[in-house]
DNA sequence: TTCCAGGCCATCT
DNA sequence: AGATGGCATGGA
């Protein structure tokens, strides 16, 4: 592969699709990458472009037909299908959780609405630089580190340029400093101690080795700048603990507006509460409810219109 | 200007 | 344990 250009369709000289389309039910591409969980996709309509380990993605939902043009010759498609978690039955998702006026408004209003499975380093870096920012800010900073320090990516002729999401090892050995010229401010220290952590560790494919979530989350809550909601959102995000559910500043006012009467109560009672109340896929009611609350505030309406 | 954002940490009671 | 202020940066 040369100057970013991509040899689309061709291996060994011969064709091979650069294409691929799944039959899928209950899923919209457009909540699931704009929601807020992932932030380096950027669409219009209902195209969207993104980078998913070291590989140019274009997305298209077109009803029940999902369509992927990678571009990359290869045949192996797993990395995507896990990534987009299309094996998972989102009715029966649905089916563990209790009954609840609130969240079955939620998810009638959202329905489609799916978690991705994410690299591990990539979730933990994003999250780390999330902390005090609203979520399109986050998005800057993070276009900004992958434009500094990640890899040029491969793209077809006619679209943007791409970078994939830099190591650990590569964020390890750069300043501070420089690290702040991305915007990042004070998050700068707890992504550069972080990156080495991970990588003393071994941890930077894998995650760390706890064998359940409450172990994985205390192991990641030793890492600089990750308290309990960043841990949770790995633990969701990247690591498959459908249970976690991270109490952030949206969630922590949904729960106390609708399950405490408007009462004061800690985030770690919240998450407690949360993972009780809603069960082994608590995470998908965290997201539903998150991104209720959340478009409610920003368009003021509860319709369920897009 | 002032306030606040997908928080966390050090430093108090 | 629980409550407070500080931390960078930028947009409303």
């Amino acid at each position: 592969m040369h100057a970013g250009i991509c040899a689309e369709g061709v291996k060994g000289g011969l064709p091979v699709p650069a294409e691929r389309c799944w039959r899928v039910e209950d899923y919209r591409l457009d909540l699931t990458l704009d929601c807020g969980q992932a932030f380096r996709w950027s669409g219009q309509g209902r195209r969207w472009q993104g980078v998913v380990r070291g590989r140019w993605v274009e997305l298209e939902q077109d009803g029940p037909c999902l369509r992927a043009r990678v571009c990359d010759s290869g045949s192996d498609w797993s990395w995507l299908e896990d990534y987009l978690q299309l094996r998972v039955s989102l009715a029966g998702v649905f089916r563990t959780f209790p009954p609840d006026r609130h969240l079955e408004q939620a998810v009638a209003r959202w329905r489609g609405l799916r978690l991705l499975r994410q690299p591990f380093w990539e979730c933990l870096a994003s999250f780390l630089l999330s902390s005090s920012k609203r979520i399109d800010q986050i998005r800057q900073v993070i276009e900004r580190l992958c434009r500094h320090w990640g890899d040029p990516v491969p793209v077809p002729t006619g679209h943007q340029p791409a970078w994939s999401f830099p190591e650990a090892r590569r964020l390890a050995d750069v300043p501070e400093a420089r690290l702040r010229t991305c915007g990042m401010g004070f998050r700068a220290a707890y992504l550069q101690q972080t990156a080495r952590r991970v990588l003393e560790q071994g941890w930077e494919q894998t995650g760390p080795p706890g064998r359940n979530y409450a172990e994985s989350r205390a192991l990641l809550m030793r890492l600089p700048g990750v308290g309990p909601k960043i841990a949770d959102c790995v633990c969701l995000f990247a690591l498959g603990f459908m249970e976690a559910f991270p109490v952030d500043t949206w969630v922590a006012r949904v729960l106390r507006e609708r399950y405490f009467g408007g009462r004061p109560v800690s985030p770690e009672r919240l998450a407690e509460f949360g993972r009780a109340y809603f069960g082994p896929w608590a995470g998908y009611a965290q997201q539903y409810l998150f991104h209720d609350r959340r478009s409610v505030a920003r368009t003021g309406v509860s319709s369920g219109a897009v």
